[in-house]
DNA sequence: GATGAATGAGCCTTCATTCAT
DNA sequence: GATGAATGAAGGCTCATTCAT
C-alpha cells in the first residue's frame, strides 16, 4: 500500500482537499460575508466541485465555522515563541512589531470583519475568537507590562488595561493601512511610519511618571 | 374585538414613511448585513408592505445605501456643538464624554460593524464615512490638542496622530462595551469604569514631559 | 340640472374620460401586448390617475376588451360609405383606394397585432373582428365582384375565395409597408407603388379569360 | 409501489435538455406570447424544474429569442430540397405544395404570431426572420417565376412582386386555417379546397396574356 | 368623481443542497 | 471519492387592484 508514496502526484493529495477549501473559504467569505458568498465560488477558488465542500463539511454554515475557527488556531500557532528575554521594553517592543506584522495579515483583517459583523448570529465564535485570540493576547502582554511595572520602567497601570488599549489601536490601525485607499486620514503614510507612530504614543502612555 | 376598530387606521403621516422605512433598515441591516437582510422584515419592522419600500427606494441596495448615509448624517448633526471654552485638557476632557456617548449609540455601532463588513462593495460610503465622521473628528481633536500643546499641556506630538489614535481606542473600547457579554476581557466592568481608563490611559499618552 | 352646460368646459368633459382612456389604451396595449402593457402607461398617457381607470372598467382585461370592440366599431363606422356607382372594376378600384387607406390606419395594425396574439384567449374578440370587419368587407366585396362576373368585367370564380384573397393581400402587405425597416423585401418602394403592384396583381387574377 | 422504482430516473440525455426546454418554450410562448408566459409552465412542459432552465439560458428573454432563432432555422432546414425540374409551372407546384405545409406547421404559426406581436421590441428577431425565411422564399420564388416569364408561361410582372404575393397568400390563409373555428369566413372548407382556390387564384395572376 | 399611496399575490431568478453517475 | 446536473425553496421586485382622502 505504498500507492501513494510510488506513485504520489496524481492530483492533489485528498488528505489536503479540506484545506484548500478551508482557505478558498477564508478568501471567499472574506469578501462578501457569510450570506453574500457562493459556495460556487468557493469551489471554484478551491479547484474543487461544489459536491466535494459536502464531502467534507455538513453545510455552508459549518464550512463557515471551521474556517473562522481553523483561521484562529493557525494565527495563534503561528503567534507563538516571542523570546522573553531582555527588559520589559524590549519584550514589549519585540512583540509590537511580531503583533503589528500580525494584525497586517490578510487571514486577520477578514476574521477581524467576519467576526466584527457576524457577531449576532455565531456567539460562540466571537467568544472564540476573544479567548483564544484577544486573551492569549491579553495574556501575553499583561506579563510583560507587569514585569515593566515592577521593574519601573512602566508607570503604575493595570496590566490588563494597557493590553486591551494596544490590541485595540493596532487591530484599528492594521484594518486602516490594508484598506487605506479608503481611509485618507492616514494621509498616505506608509505602515512603518504608522507603526512608529504608534509604538510612540504607546510608549508615551506607559512611560514612569519622575517624581 | 372593537379594539383594533377604536383606534383603527389612521396612517402614519406619508412624509414618515421614508424615515420609518429607513430606521427598520437600520435595525435590520444592523442585525443581518446587507445580503443577510430581508425587504420582507424590514417591511414589517416598518409596519409597511413590500412594496411600499418601493415606493420610496428602487431597490435593496439604495435603501442600503440611503440607509447608511442619513444614519451617519443624523449623527453628524447629533454631534456638533462641544462648547470651546476651558482649558485644552478641559476641552479635551468634554470631547471624550460627548464622544463616548456618540460611539456607545445602536447607530454607530450598526453603522461600524456595516461600514466594516461591506468595505470592499461600498467604497464611496466607506468614503463617506471617511470624510463626514473620521475627518470631522479628527479636525475637532486636532484643533484642541494643537492647542493643549501650544499651552504647554501636551507634550509635542503630530496632534493627527493624537486624534487618530483616540478615535481608534473609542471606537474599539465602545464595541466591546456593546457586546460586552462575548468580550470576556472586559471582565464585567461598567461602561464608566472603561470609560475612566480610556481617560486615564489617554492623557498620560499626551503627558507633557517635565524636563 | 343644466350644470353641465352653464359651467361647460371645465377640465374635459367627463363623458370623455373613457374614450381618452381608450385611446391610451390602444397604444399601449398595441405597443406591449395585453400581459405587458401596464394600467400605469396607459393612465399617464390618458392623462388620468391609475384609479380612474378603474371608474371605468372593472380591471384590466375588460379594458382590453373595450378598446378592442371599440377600436374595431370606430374602423368600420368610418368604413362606411363607398359609392355604389360605375362598373364594377371602377366600384372595386374605389373600394381598394378605401381599404389600402384603412389597413395602413394605425388602428388597423394594432388591432391586426393583438387579434392575431391573443387569438387563443379571446375567441369572443376573434370572432367579432371576423364578423365586424372580416365578414362585411367579404359582403361588400363580393358584391362587387359578382357584378362584375355577371357583366362579363370579370372572370368566374367564387367571389367569397376572390374577397379573402384581397384581404389577404391587402391586410400583409400594409403591415409590412407599416414596418417597412424590419421588411427589407420591400425593397424600399413607397406605399403607392405597393398599392399599383397590388392592384396590378388583382385585377389580373380576375381579368376574364377571352375565349 | 414498486411502479416509480421499476422504470425510475432514466433521465433524459443531458445534451437533449436544450432542445426539450426550447420545444416547451414553443408551445408555452406560442400561447402566451413574452410577457404572459411563466417560465414554471415551460419548465413543466420540458418536465424539468424552473432551475433547469437557467443552467441553459440566462434569462427569459434570451430563452425567448433563441427559442425564435432556433425554430426559424429548423423550418429553414426542413425547407430546403425542392427539386427544380419541370416546367415553371410544374416547379411552382411543387413550391407552393411544399410551402402550404410549412405555412400549416404549427412552429410557423407560432412564429408567425410572435413575430407579428413582438414586433416592436424585437427588431433583430423580425429581421432574422424576414433575411432567413421571407428573403428566402423569395429568392427561390422569383427563379422559378422569372424562368416561367421567359419561358413565356407567364406574364411579364415583377417577380419578386409574384413573390410577395404568394407569402401574403398562403401565411394568411395557412393562419385562417389552423384557426378555423374563429374565422367563419372559410365557410368550413376543408385545407385542400382552400389550397386549390390558392393555387388556382394565384396562377391566373400569372397567367399569360394572349394577343 | 379623482387621486395616488398602499397592498400583496405572483413571477423571475438565485443558490444551497442532493444524488446519479 | 469526485462531479456537476438537477432541484426547489427563498427572496427581490412588479404591478393590478383597492381605498382613504
Amino acid at each position: 500500500m505504498s500507492a501513494e508514496v510510488t506513485e504520489p502526484r496524481w492530483r492533489r493529495l485528498p488528505e489536503e482537499r479540506p484545506q484548500q477549501i478551508l482557505h478558498a473559504a477564508l478568501e471567499v467569505f472574506g469578501e462578501h460575508g457569510l450570506a453574500g458568498a457562493r459556495l460556487e465560488d468557493i469551489a471554484r477558488q478551491a479547484g474543487v466541485s461544489k459536491g466535494t465542500i459536502y464531502l467534507y463539511f455538513p453545510n455552508k454554515e459549518a464550512l463557515f465555522r471551521e474556517m473562522v475557527r481553523s483561521t484562529i488556531v493557525e494565527a495563534i500557532v503561528a503567534g507563538e515563541g516571542i523570546p522573553d528575554t531582555g527588559s520589559a521594553r524590549e519584550q514589549l517592543l519585540a512583540f509590537m512589531q511580531h503583533y503589528w506584522a500580525f494584525v497586517r495579515t490578510p487571514a486577520f483583517s477578514v476574521i477581524y470583519r467576519v467576526v466584527v459583523s457576524e457577531l449576532h448570529h455565531f456567539p460562540d465564535l466571537v467568544e472564540f475568537y476573544s479567548t483564544e485570540v484577544i486573551a492569549r493576547t491579553q495574556k501575553l502582554l499583561s506579563g510583560i507590562i507587569r514585569r515593566g511595572i515592577d521593574a519601573g520602567e512602566f508607570r503604575a497601570l493595570d496590566p490588563a488595561v494597557a493590553g486591551r488599549m494596544l490590541i485595540s489601536l493596532f487591530s484599528t490601525s492594521a484594518m486602516w493601512c490594508c484598506k487605506r485607499k479608503y481611509f485618507p486620514h492616514l494621509r498616505n503614510r506608509p505602515d512603518e511610519q504608522i507603526y512608529n507612530e504608534l509604538v510612540d504614543f504607546y510608549l508615551s502612555a506607559l512611560r514612569a511618571v519622575p517624581q
